[in-house]
DNA sequence: ATCTTGCTATTAACATGTTAAGTAAACTAT
DNA sequence: ATAGTTTACTTAACATGTTAATAGCAAGAT
């Protein structure tokens, strides 16, 4: 179906937006089995690279805009996967902990999730997944929005 | 502050979520300022381009799934962009058609539209977009799921 | 003819995306 | 000190993403 429209393969936001979802697929998958979503498991993982974290930093470690956050803490703390405390001297702040529940739900899937990331080298081929990063990376760092 | 957290760019749906959002947001605040969302934005034009469709199809082409594009249509129908027919022969489908306001909707930012996307072939280099292009592409048309 | 199977579209339920507004606390400059 | 500003997080409201279930219809097989 999708080979008669040859338009929409040089349209660059939904050359992305399929990109995704060929590589998220299997890791939703994954994520479902266990009960958390996609987002959930990019905050986990931050938390449990770089330790205590405030909502800011998470929001921007883990791609997250401030509100969706939000609720996704709220959801964490609810199934123990995180704790939150004040900030010892910013009372706005707070800061965020994963727990052992957390730590041990990262361990259980981090294997499957190596494996899914092997396979997408393998199978794209590990040069032009490099060159693909490479050019994401750079497309990221344009420098301004083109309001002239 | 991202600078500082090099895994994540190495991290390929991460990546493409940056990407995308880089490419997107002057699309959708060019799209506010008349009030429709970057989906119904996408369906308008798939209409446009391809003439009446039945929601299948545009659900193909514009990459929405079912449930996401009855409420657009919706949405779209309410607006009067829109019209909606029962199918000739089979009373399970439906003729989607745009209406002369959704036409009109789409030429009055078509222009725009094109200046933003020059300008990101000349900001990121033509070169570059199209080798972009190609490698997501790719990444889309690999064959199956990891599932072994 | 009925029965099964598959297809089309919708609805439901929950999670996130997105923008705007709101609240509380910290900062800044007088 | 205090008015004005900025920062951190939350809430609200609406739109979409995602999976599962549902209803109506079509087509093929027995």
């Amino acid at each position: 179906m999708r080979d008669t429209a040859p338009e929409t393969n040089r349209s660059l936001p939904i050359a992305l937006l399929r990109a995704r979802e060929k590589v998220m697929g299997p890791i939703r998958a994954m994520l479902a089995d266990v009960g958390v979503t996609e987002q959930q498991w990019r905050v986990l993982r931050v938390l449990a690279e770089r330790g205590t974290l405030d909502p800011t930093e998470i929001a921007d470690r883990s791609c997250l805009l401030m509100p969706s956050l939000t609720r996704i803490l709220q959801t964490l703390t609810t199934k123990g996967l995180i704790t939150r405390e004040a900030h010892p001297t910013d009372r706005r702040r707070q800061l965020v902990t994963i727990t052992a529940a957390g730590r041990q739900l990262i361990a259980d899937n981090l294997k499957e999730s190596q494996r899914l990331n092997a396979w997408l080298r393998e199978s794209f081929g590990a040069d032009k997944l490099d060159a693909l990063l490479d050019l994401l990376n750079e497309l990221d760092a344009l420098d301004r929005d083109p309001r002239g």
